[in-house]
DNA sequence: ATCGGTGCAAAGGGTTTGCAGGGTA
DNA sequence: TACCCTGCAAACCCTTTGCACCGAT
């Protein structure tokens, strides 16, 4: 049977906080700042266990993996070069469908656009 | 200046004779059927230099980076989950135009759709 | 008191880097 | 001959695993 631990709540609460996917490495600093001990691998097992539990997707952006609440996260993402964040994109039905010719069967698709973010734009307009 | 060696022309030899894009491991293998004493860390400096160069484009596949030919590899690709090959699908005008909202300035876009392909598919119907 | 969860450290897999020797130009 | 490229091994991430202790039930 499974145990209710504050390191779990800390860890769950990251991702209700937060509007885009995060990777391993952005809970385990996000989460210290509640719960300093907090050691890394337990972050690993912890995400491991959510995903497991069908709560958290995993979206690859850039080669990393990044964890997306499951009812938020079944959708295009957006990837900011500058400022390394990740937001979550409308669903796009021409995306959806016919994306692949007859005789292939379709589960799944993940789809990651990347560019420049609004805010980091406007940051880079600012500075001319 | 750059030089010509046998492992290079072996390496690029893998990407033109392929159809979809490679792993460094699968490269490694394919090019070792040809010159044994190949080094992965050779595969690894070959295949950057050759994406730095422009001939060949990273495809983030189900959290591999995969590589194929620039001219042809800028477009969606299809993963099988069972015989672990990678496909190159037409590109769909729908996907490339209003990926994102406004305010986000697109950049590239990595579009992956898998499941299972044709042969894979026709097999599973035999067994039946 | 039990036994699942945690933190630490070690182990694993994939990728990069340092270095001496070899091959291209 | 010069020096870029290669293979090997070590170094480096990132992720998982083993183990003893801790703490929720």
């Amino acid at each position: 049977m499974q145990r209710n631990t504050k390191q779990r709540e800390v860890i769950a609460a990251c991702f209700s906080d937060e509007a885009g996917p995060l990777s391993v490495y952005q809970v385990h600093a996000l989460a210290r700042e509640q719960y300093p001990s907090l050691g890394i691998a337990t972050v690993y097992r912890t995400v491991n266990a959510l995903v497991e539990a069908g709560m958290l997707v995993p979206v690859v952006i850039g080669g990393t993996t990044r964890y997306g609440l499951a009812q938020k996260c079944h959708h295009p993402h957006f990837y900011c070069n500058k400022c390394d964040h990740a937001f979550c994109l409308e669903s796009n039905p021409a995306v959806t469908t016919r994306l692949a010719p007859k005789g292939f069967v379709v589960s799944e698709y993940n789809l990651v656009v990347s560019g420049t973010c609004p805010s980091c734009t406007s940051e880079n307009r600012r500075r001319h």
